[in-house]
DNA sequence: ATTCAGGCTTTTG
DNA sequence: GCAAAAGCCTGAA
């Protein structure tokens, strides 16, 4: 996946805003008011201890169907200071996506929280089930 | 403005 | 299991 040739995205996207107002009939959250990465910030504080989630899964529960990649950039954009458990967010593989340092605090984190590994990967059961 | 790459996902083969 | 392709977004060069 991780390839590097891969352009083939123009931007097709026409009509990117759909925000008239404040008002919103008809969709699911009218209450979109804060940014979308403050209900990622939002979705990823909600995870219970010992669990984890997927990017994916995060993106979809703050509203965002198939923006997992900026639940990560988003992520890794957080200050220090964050109380966010970051390191519980995990990619569908159930593996730590992270690279460097992160991964093994991340990894050590999960373990102090009684996170279950199998080698690299996260055991099924320790999956955030909504 | 265009291209590349990155804490992703999912379907196919 | 892994490789490739296609999708969707963002920030830096």
């Amino acid at each position: 996946m991780g390839v590097k040739k891969n352009n083939k995205n123009q931007k097709p996207n026409e009509a990117t805003s759909h925000r008239p107002s404040c008002y919103q009939s008809g969709g699911e959250d009218p209450a979109s008011q804060p940014s979308p990465e403050a209900r990622i910030w939002q979705v990823v504080a909600m995870i219970p201890k010992g669990k984890v989630a997927s990017y994916g899964q995060v993106a979809r529960l703050a509203g965002l169907p198939n923006q997992a990649r900026r639940v990560g950039r988003t992520l890794s954009r957080l200050p220090h200071d964050s109380k966010l458990p970051w390191h519980r967010v995990v990619n569908a593989g159930l593996r730590i996506s992270l690279t460097g340092s992160a991964h093994a605090q991340a990894r050590a984190r999960l373990e102090q929280e009684r996170v279950e590994f199998i080698g690299e990967r996260i055991a099924p059961g320790c999956r955030w089930a909504p």
